[in-house]
DNA sequence: TCTGGGGTCCTAGGACCC
DNA sequence: TCTGGGGTCCTAGGACCC
Protein backbone atom coordinates (compact mmCIF):
# COMPACT_ATOMS: atom_id res chain seq x y z
CA UNK A 1 0.00 0.00 0.00
CA UNK A 2 0.95 3.37 -0.53
CA UNK A 3 1.21 6.85 1.52
CA UNK A 4 -1.30 9.26 -0.15
CA UNK A 5 -2.22 12.79 1.60
CA UNK A 6 -5.79 13.87 1.12
CA UNK A 7 -7.07 17.58 1.46
CA UNK A 8 -9.98 17.87 2.90
CA UNK A 9 -12.02 21.57 2.15
CA UNK A 10 -15.09 22.46 3.60
CA UNK A 11 -17.22 24.31 0.73
CA UNK A 12 -17.92 27.57 1.36
CA UNK A 13 -17.96 26.43 4.82
CA UNK A 14 -19.26 29.69 7.12
CA UNK A 15 -22.06 30.34 4.61
CA UNK A 16 -23.35 27.46 3.99
CA UNK A 17 -23.65 26.87 7.69
CA UNK A 18 -25.82 29.39 7.44
CA UNK A 19 -27.53 28.33 5.00
CA UNK A 20 -28.51 25.33 6.95
CA UNK A 21 -30.07 26.46 9.76
CA UNK A 22 -31.77 29.23 7.01
CA UNK A 23 -32.95 26.75 4.87
CA UNK A 24 -34.73 29.80 2.90
CA UNK A 25 -31.33 31.23 1.42
CA UNK A 26 -30.38 28.21 -0.47
CA UNK A 27 -29.93 29.88 -3.80
CA UNK A 28 -29.48 33.37 -2.84
CA UNK A 29 -26.33 35.33 -2.35
CA UNK A 30 -25.11 35.01 0.90
CA UNK A 31 -22.71 37.43 1.86
CA UNK A 32 -20.96 36.78 5.66
CA UNK A 33 -18.63 39.28 6.93
CA UNK A 34 -18.57 41.49 10.67
CA UNK A 35 -21.63 42.25 12.41
CA UNK A 36 -23.61 42.65 9.23
CA UNK A 37 -24.01 45.75 8.71
CA UNK A 38 -22.85 46.34 5.08
CA UNK A 39 -22.80 49.94 6.03
CA UNK A 40 -20.20 49.71 8.66
CA UNK A 41 -16.53 48.72 8.78
CA UNK A 42 -15.60 44.99 8.17
CA UNK A 43 -14.93 42.70 5.46
CA UNK A 44 -16.77 39.72 3.93
CA UNK A 45 -15.72 36.04 6.02
CA UNK A 46 -17.54 33.87 3.12
CA UNK A 47 -19.76 34.85 0.61
CA UNK A 48 -22.02 31.79 -1.01
CA UNK A 49 -21.15 31.06 -4.56
CA UNK A 50 -24.22 32.99 -5.84
CA UNK A 51 -22.95 36.64 -3.95
CA UNK A 52 -19.13 34.77 -6.02
CA UNK A 53 -20.95 35.25 -9.52
CA UNK A 54 -20.88 39.24 -8.48
CA UNK A 55 -17.36 39.54 -7.84
CA UNK A 56 -17.95 39.52 -3.95
CA UNK A 57 -15.11 37.21 -2.47
CA UNK A 58 -13.09 37.24 1.31
CA UNK A 59 -11.50 40.29 2.34
CA UNK A 60 -13.25 42.42 0.38
CA UNK A 61 -14.72 45.20 2.30
CA UNK A 62 -18.46 44.91 3.34
CA UNK A 63 -19.16 48.12 1.79
CA UNK A 64 -17.68 47.14 -1.70
CA UNK A 65 -19.66 43.86 -1.54
CA UNK A 66 -23.10 45.88 -0.91
CA UNK A 67 -22.19 47.87 -4.12
CA UNK A 68 -21.22 44.43 -6.45
CA UNK A 69 -24.48 42.87 -5.03
CA UNK A 70 -27.09 44.83 -3.39
CA UNK A 71 -29.68 42.27 -3.68
CA UNK A 72 -26.98 39.82 -1.36
CA UNK A 73 -28.33 38.71 2.08
CA UNK A 74 -25.82 40.28 4.65
CA UNK A 75 -24.91 38.09 7.76
CA UNK A 76 -23.01 38.47 11.09
CA UNK A 77 -19.88 36.49 12.08
CA UNK A 78 -21.28 33.60 14.46
CA UNK A 79 -17.97 32.36 16.02
CA UNK A 80 -19.30 29.71 17.63
CA UNK A 81 -21.76 27.99 15.11
CA UNK A 82 -18.88 27.53 13.07
CA UNK A 83 -16.96 26.13 16.02
CA UNK A 84 -19.39 23.69 16.65
CA UNK A 85 -19.94 22.50 12.99
CA UNK A 86 -16.36 22.22 12.93
CA UNK A 87 -15.17 20.07 15.58
CA UNK A 88 -18.29 17.69 14.04
CA UNK A 89 -16.41 17.75 10.78
CA UNK A 90 -13.04 17.07 12.83
CA UNK A 91 -14.20 14.31 14.32
CA UNK A 92 -16.09 12.78 11.67
CA UNK A 93 -12.27 12.85 9.81
CA UNK A 94 -10.49 11.20 12.65
CA UNK A 95 -12.89 8.31 12.79
CA UNK A 96 -10.59 7.59 9.61
CA UNK A 97 -7.86 5.05 9.79
CA UNK A 98 -5.74 8.03 9.08
CA UNK A 99 -3.57 10.65 10.74
CA UNK A 100 -5.22 14.44 10.88
CA UNK A 101 -3.80 17.38 10.62
CA UNK A 102 -6.58 20.42 11.46
CA UNK A 103 -5.46 23.58 9.36
CA UNK A 104 -8.66 25.93 10.75
CA UNK A 105 -12.14 25.48 10.84
CA UNK A 106 -12.55 24.39 7.21
CA UNK A 107 -9.39 22.79 6.04
CA UNK A 108 -7.54 19.37 7.36
CA UNK A 109 -4.74 17.27 6.53
CA UNK A 110 -5.11 13.36 6.34
CA UNK A 111 -2.03 11.18 5.87
CA UNK A 112 -3.53 7.84 4.34
CA UNK A 113 -2.26 3.91 3.61
CA UNK A 114 -4.10 3.03 0.68
CA UNK A 115 -3.99 1.81 -2.83
CA UNK A 116 -7.31 3.66 -3.60
CA UNK A 117 -7.15 7.11 -2.55
CA UNK A 118 -10.31 8.30 -4.30
CA UNK A 119 -12.16 5.85 -3.11
CA UNK A 120 -11.31 7.04 0.38
CA UNK A 121 -12.30 10.75 -0.81
CA UNK A 122 -15.74 9.51 -1.92
CA UNK A 123 -16.42 7.98 1.94
CA UNK A 124 -14.96 10.87 3.35
CA UNK A 125 -17.26 13.35 1.69
CA UNK A 126 -20.37 10.55 2.25
CA UNK A 127 -19.43 10.04 5.94
CA UNK A 128 -18.95 14.38 5.93
CA UNK A 129 -22.17 14.91 4.49
CA UNK A 130 -24.19 12.38 6.75
CA UNK A 131 -22.58 14.01 9.85
CA UNK A 132 -23.24 17.85 8.93
CA UNK A 133 -24.89 18.11 5.70
CA UNK A 134 -21.97 20.09 4.38
CA UNK A 135 -20.17 19.35 0.98
CA UNK A 136 -16.34 19.08 0.98
CA UNK A 137 -13.78 19.39 -1.69
CA UNK A 138 -11.20 16.71 -1.40
CA UNK A 139 -7.53 16.74 -3.08
CA UNK A 140 -5.43 13.92 -3.05
CA UNK A 141 -1.55 13.85 -3.49
CA UNK A 142 1.44 12.38 -3.08
CA UNK A 143 2.21 15.18 0.03
CA UNK A 144 0.61 18.02 0.97
CA UNK A 145 1.20 20.66 -1.13
CA UNK A 146 0.14 18.49 -4.40
CA UNK A 147 -2.79 17.83 -1.91
CA UNK A 148 -3.83 21.13 -1.31
CA UNK A 149 -3.38 22.93 -4.95
CA UNK A 150 -5.31 19.55 -6.00
CA UNK A 151 -8.31 21.02 -3.85
CA UNK A 152 -8.59 24.00 -6.25
CA UNK A 153 -9.06 22.10 -9.39
CA UNK A 154 -11.65 20.14 -7.18
CA UNK A 155 -14.09 22.64 -6.27
CA UNK A 156 -16.90 22.40 -5.22
CA UNK A 157 -17.95 19.25 -4.05
CA UNK A 158 -15.31 17.62 -6.39
CA UNK A 159 -12.15 15.09 -6.13
CA UNK A 160 -9.22 15.95 -8.19
CA UNK A 161 -5.15 14.20 -7.88
CA UNK A 162 -2.26 15.94 -8.47
CA UNK A 163 1.12 13.88 -8.83
CA UNK A 164 4.68 14.33 -9.53
CA UNK A 165 3.38 13.17 -13.12
CA UNK A 166 0.98 15.49 -13.50
CA UNK A 167 2.04 18.44 -11.90
CA UNK A 168 3.87 20.57 -14.49
CA UNK A 169 1.10 20.03 -17.02
CA UNK A 170 -1.61 21.34 -14.33
CA UNK A 171 0.14 24.05 -12.90
CA UNK A 172 3.88 24.70 -15.06
CA UNK A 173 2.23 27.68 -16.49
CA UNK A 174 0.17 29.17 -13.81
CA UNK A 175 1.68 32.69 -12.06
CA UNK A 176 4.07 31.74 -8.81
CA UNK A 177 1.21 33.02 -6.30
CA UNK A 178 -0.99 29.91 -7.49
CA UNK A 179 1.08 28.02 -5.45
CA UNK A 180 0.26 27.76 -1.32
CA UNK A 181 2.32 30.72 0.27
CA UNK A 182 3.13 32.40 -2.18
CA UNK A 183 1.26 36.00 -2.39
CA UNK A 184 1.09 38.96 -4.67
CA UNK A 185 4.33 40.45 -2.95
CA UNK A 186 6.26 37.61 -3.68
CA UNK A 187 5.09 36.91 -6.70
CA UNK A 188 6.22 40.86 -7.60
CA UNK A 189 9.53 40.60 -6.74
CA UNK A 190 9.67 37.58 -8.62
CA UNK A 191 8.23 39.22 -11.81
CA UNK A 192 10.78 41.32 -11.42
CA UNK A 193 13.31 38.78 -11.31
CA UNK A 194 11.71 37.37 -14.88
CA UNK A 195 10.17 34.47 -13.29
CA UNK A 196 6.65 34.35 -14.12
CA UNK A 197 5.23 30.93 -14.16
CA UNK A 198 5.55 27.77 -11.68
CA UNK A 199 7.92 25.70 -14.02
CA UNK A 200 10.20 29.11 -14.24
CA UNK A 201 10.65 29.48 -10.67
CA UNK A 202 11.35 25.56 -10.26
CA UNK A 203 13.82 25.99 -13.24
CA UNK A 204 15.83 28.89 -10.40
CA UNK A 205 18.88 28.48 -9.09
CA UNK A 206 18.22 28.36 -5.23
CA UNK A 207 21.09 29.80 -4.60
CA UNK A 208 19.97 33.04 -6.90
CA UNK A 209 16.53 32.91 -5.15
CA UNK A 210 18.37 33.09 -1.73
CA UNK A 211 20.54 36.33 -2.37
CA UNK A 212 16.98 37.97 -2.93
CA UNK A 213 14.30 36.49 -0.67
CA UNK A 214 16.67 34.69 2.31
CA UNK A 215 18.92 31.67 3.24
CA UNK A 216 15.47 29.95 4.19
CA UNK A 217 12.71 31.58 2.10
CA UNK A 218 14.62 31.37 -1.41
CA UNK A 219 15.30 27.88 -1.70
CA UNK A 220 11.72 27.23 -0.42
CA UNK A 221 10.46 29.22 -3.18
CA UNK A 222 11.91 26.53 -5.33
CA UNK A 223 11.19 23.79 -3.66
CA UNK A 224 7.65 24.90 -3.67
CA UNK A 225 6.94 25.48 -7.16
CA UNK A 226 8.63 21.83 -7.72
CA UNK A 227 5.68 20.47 -5.66
CA UNK A 228 8.22 19.07 -2.98
CA UNK A 229 7.21 19.41 0.67
CA UNK A 230 9.84 19.28 3.36
CA UNK A 231 6.99 17.89 6.13
CA UNK A 232 4.80 15.78 6.41
CA UNK A 233 1.19 15.38 7.63
CA UNK A 234 1.33 15.64 11.96
CA UNK A 235 -1.05 14.96 14.77
CA UNK A 236 0.40 16.83 17.06
CA UNK A 237 -1.24 18.77 19.59
CA UNK A 238 -0.87 22.08 18.55
CA UNK A 239 1.24 24.27 20.69
CA UNK A 240 0.05 28.30 20.79
CA UNK A 241 2.87 30.27 19.71
CA UNK A 242 0.30 33.80 20.71
CA UNK A 243 -3.30 34.89 21.62
CA UNK A 244 -4.51 38.26 20.30
CA UNK A 245 -7.49 40.25 20.55
CA UNK A 246 -7.68 43.24 18.31
CA UNK A 247 -10.33 45.98 17.63
CA UNK A 248 -11.35 48.32 14.32
CA UNK A 249 -13.47 51.17 15.69
CA UNK A 250 -16.28 52.29 13.86
CA UNK A 251 -15.13 55.81 14.61
CA UNK A 252 -11.63 56.70 14.82
CA UNK A 253 -9.80 57.27 18.51
CA UNK A 254 -9.08 60.63 19.01
CA UNK A 255 -8.69 60.66 22.83
CA UNK A 256 -5.74 58.96 24.18
CA UNK A 257 -6.94 58.34 27.32
CA UNK A 258 -10.29 56.26 25.56
CA UNK A 259 -6.90 54.42 23.83
CA UNK A 260 -5.32 53.58 27.16
CA UNK A 261 -8.73 52.60 28.83
CA UNK A 262 -9.15 50.38 25.33
CA UNK A 263 -5.78 48.63 25.44
CA UNK A 264 -6.27 47.83 29.48
CA UNK A 265 -9.68 46.45 28.25
CA UNK A 266 -8.21 44.20 25.33
CA UNK A 267 -5.01 43.42 27.46
CA UNK A 268 -7.61 41.70 30.42
CA UNK A 269 -9.28 40.26 26.98
CA UNK A 270 -5.98 38.65 26.10
CA UNK A 271 -4.89 37.43 29.94
CA UNK A 272 -8.33 35.87 30.08
CA UNK A 273 -8.12 34.28 26.91
CA UNK A 274 -4.25 32.92 27.87
CA UNK A 275 -5.53 31.27 31.02
CA UNK A 276 -2.98 28.82 32.62
CA UNK A 277 -0.35 29.91 29.77
CA UNK A 278 2.74 31.72 31.48
CA UNK A 279 2.62 35.15 29.03
CA UNK A 280 6.46 36.28 27.94
CA UNK A 281 5.71 39.11 26.02
CA UNK A 282 2.73 41.44 25.36
CA UNK A 283 2.86 43.39 22.28
CA UNK A 284 0.70 46.27 21.56
CA UNK A 285 -0.82 46.77 17.34
CA UNK A 286 -1.90 50.51 16.54
CA UNK A 287 -3.30 51.60 13.24
CA UNK A 288 -3.48 54.98 13.60
CA UNK A 289 -5.71 56.60 10.64
CA UNK A 290 -5.84 56.30 7.37
CA UNK A 291 -4.34 52.76 7.91
CA UNK A 292 -0.40 53.29 9.27
CA UNK A 293 -0.07 50.60 11.45
CA UNK A 294 2.89 49.51 14.15
CA UNK A 295 3.65 47.14 16.98
CA UNK A 296 5.65 48.04 20.26
CA UNK A 297 6.50 44.71 22.59
CA UNK A 298 6.96 44.56 26.49
CA UNK A 299 8.78 41.73 27.61
CA UNK A 300 7.97 40.64 31.15
CA UNK A 301 10.59 39.62 34.05
CA UNK A 302 9.08 36.50 34.42
CA UNK A 303 6.53 34.50 32.46
CA UNK A 304 3.33 35.05 34.38
CA UNK A 305 -0.53 34.50 34.29
CA UNK A 306 -1.18 37.52 36.19
CA UNK A 307 -3.88 39.95 34.24
CA UNK A 308 -2.33 43.21 36.02
CA UNK A 309 0.98 42.33 35.81
CA UNK A 310 0.14 42.03 31.52
CA UNK A 311 -1.99 44.93 31.37
CA UNK A 312 0.77 46.62 32.76
CA UNK A 313 2.99 45.60 30.47
CA UNK A 314 0.50 46.39 27.22
CA UNK A 315 0.42 50.05 28.76
CA UNK A 316 3.70 50.32 28.74
CA UNK A 317 4.32 49.03 25.48
CA UNK A 318 1.73 51.74 24.35
CA UNK A 319 3.82 54.69 26.49
CA UNK A 320 6.03 53.59 22.93
CA UNK A 321 3.71 55.37 20.48
CA UNK A 322 3.41 58.84 19.70
CA UNK A 323 -0.31 59.73 21.13
CA UNK A 324 -0.81 62.50 18.54
CA UNK A 325 -3.11 61.04 15.80
CA UNK A 326 -6.42 59.30 15.82
CA UNK A 327 -6.68 55.95 15.88
CA UNK A 328 -8.57 52.95 13.60
CA UNK A 329 -7.56 50.00 15.22
CA UNK A 330 -6.17 48.55 18.64
CA UNK A 331 -4.58 45.01 19.31
CA UNK A 332 -2.71 43.28 22.01
CA UNK A 333 -1.20 40.43 21.70
CA UNK A 334 0.12 37.55 24.58
CA UNK A 335 3.32 35.58 23.29
CA UNK A 336 4.30 32.68 25.35
CA UNK A 337 7.90 31.36 26.09
CA UNK A 338 9.14 29.44 23.17
C1' DT B 1 -17.20 53.93 0.00
C1' DC B 2 -11.50 51.91 1.03
C1' DT B 3 -8.84 48.20 3.64
C1' DG B 4 -11.58 42.28 9.89
C1' DG B 5 -9.69 39.24 13.19
C1' DG B 6 -6.79 35.55 14.57
C1' DG B 7 -2.82 33.28 13.73
C1' DT B 8 2.32 31.64 12.04
C1' DC B 9 6.91 32.09 10.29
C1' DC B 10 10.86 34.61 8.42
C1' DT B 11 14.07 38.57 7.83
C1' DA B 12 16.73 42.66 8.79
C1' DG B 13 19.07 45.38 11.81
C1' DG B 14 20.79 46.82 16.26
C1' DA B 15 22.82 45.49 20.73
C1' DC B 16 26.02 42.98 22.86
C1' DC B 17 29.77 39.80 23.54
C1' DC B 18 34.29 37.56 22.76
C1' DT C 1 39.84 59.72 12.13
C1' DC C 2 38.71 54.96 10.91
C1' DT C 3 35.69 51.96 11.62
C1' DG C 4 37.77 42.97 12.53
C1' DG C 5 34.60 39.47 12.36
C1' DG C 6 31.76 36.11 14.16
C1' DG C 7 27.91 34.63 16.94
C1' DT C 8 23.52 35.26 19.46
C1' DC C 9 19.56 37.59 21.14
C1' DC C 10 15.92 40.87 20.71
C1' DT C 11 12.63 43.77 18.26
C1' DA C 12 9.81 45.55 14.46
C1' DG C 13 7.96 44.67 10.29
C1' DG C 14 6.59 41.93 6.30
C1' DA C 15 4.15 38.27 4.13
C1' DC C 16 0.98 34.85 4.05
C1' DC C 17 -2.96 31.97 5.37
C1' DC C 18 -7.86 30.85 6.87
Amino acid sequence: MARWVLHVDLDQFVAAVEILRRPELRGLPVVVGGDGDPSRRGVVSTASYQARRYGVHSGQPLRTAARLCPDAVFLPVDREAYEAASATVMATLRGFDAIVQVLGWDEAFLAVDTDDPAAVATEIQRRVRAATALDCTVGIGTNRIQAKLATGFGKPAGIFTITPDTWYGLLGDRPPDALWGIGAKTAKRLAALGITTVAGLAGTDPGTLADAFGPATGPWLVRLARGADDGTVTDAPHVPRSRSRETTYQEDLADWAQVRREVARLARLVAADAAELRVARVVVKVRYAPFHTHAHGHSLAEPTTDADRIETAALAALDDFAADRPVRLLGVRAEFPR
